[in-house]
DNA sequence: TTTAAAACATATTAAACAAGTAGGAAAAGA
DNA sequence: TCTTTTCCTACTTGTTTAATATGTTTTAAA
């Protein structure tokens, strides 16, 4: 019942790029450090997001990425679903319908729903304001 | 992302004995075969829930197992943070101060307290109801 | 008193998944 | 040309999952 680092580590990168949106590209290497995270393993979490369209890239030196679209146009839940594969809690089609098994999946729904609720509520946009938000805070 | 089926199996298990608690010890041959699961694995996971008092078992011929408490008791987050272990979407332990990764926790929280919601108001003696409401349906 | 049914205990396994490393090739600006 | 960067694919190491397998102990019933 985790989210993986690809998935973690996708969501930072995504924020990363929104919020070092500067009209240059921003190298995964600048990326890597600032986030701690092993630039290899980057390339692997981006080259996913790279194919879904999530974001565009330049290649060559002083290359790098940049968001495709606005911050505010990426919920949560489009990256993570992107890079984790889906997150319902159970694969419904596993799930028995012998026995009481037809009456657990109601929990599971009620779960998937209540997460949906939050993933697909919130944006980039909204991240790049919580970090302003504890920035003014800590500099008041 | 997903609930293992340790944490399934063993709801449906509660759940099976909540439904056949008849004063009689419920054997798990029967709930295996009721449940269509393995007899031998639901062995090691109802010792799981016996060790931690959830149930309570009559060994020997006729012997087996039935509930400690009434179904309303058990509440769905009960038995899976048993069985599953924590159900936070992160480790927070491993999530990083560096970069932007204050910013995330706040989405991982949101998603837990979601989750909590669900499975923490959820007891087993609903599950009972909603299964009752299922065959009225069904038998109309 | 034997027998069979049941709980209890522990070891093993095969497959999948997680979290990266490693080693390059291709593109492009300096 | 050199260096920086993206891009591509294979490999590795450890952990987890979902069970099987092989018993021992307890106890009601025949």
């Amino acid at each position: 019942m985790k989210i993986s680092t690809k998935g973690r580590y996708a969501l930072r990168l995504m924020l990363d790029l929104a919020t070092y949106n500067t009209g240059e590209p921003v190298s995964l290497k600048n990326v890597a450090s600032r986030q701690e995270i092993s630039e290899k393993y980057l390339e692997q979490i981006i080259s996913i997001l790279n194919k879904a369209g999530f974001v565009k890239s330049i290649r060559g030196a002083s290359g790098g990425y940049f968001l495709a679209k606005e911050p505010r146009e990426y919920t949560v839940g489009m990256i993570l679903r992107l890079t984790e594969g889906d997150l319902t809690t159970v694969d419904y089609k596993d799930e028995s319908e012998v026995g009481n098994g037809y009456v657990t999946v109601k929990v599971w729904q009620k779960m998937d729903e209540a997460i949906n609720g939050v993933i697909d509520s919130i944006t980039l946009e909204d991240l790049k304001n919580w970090q302003t938000e504890e920035n003014d805070f800590y500099s008041i």
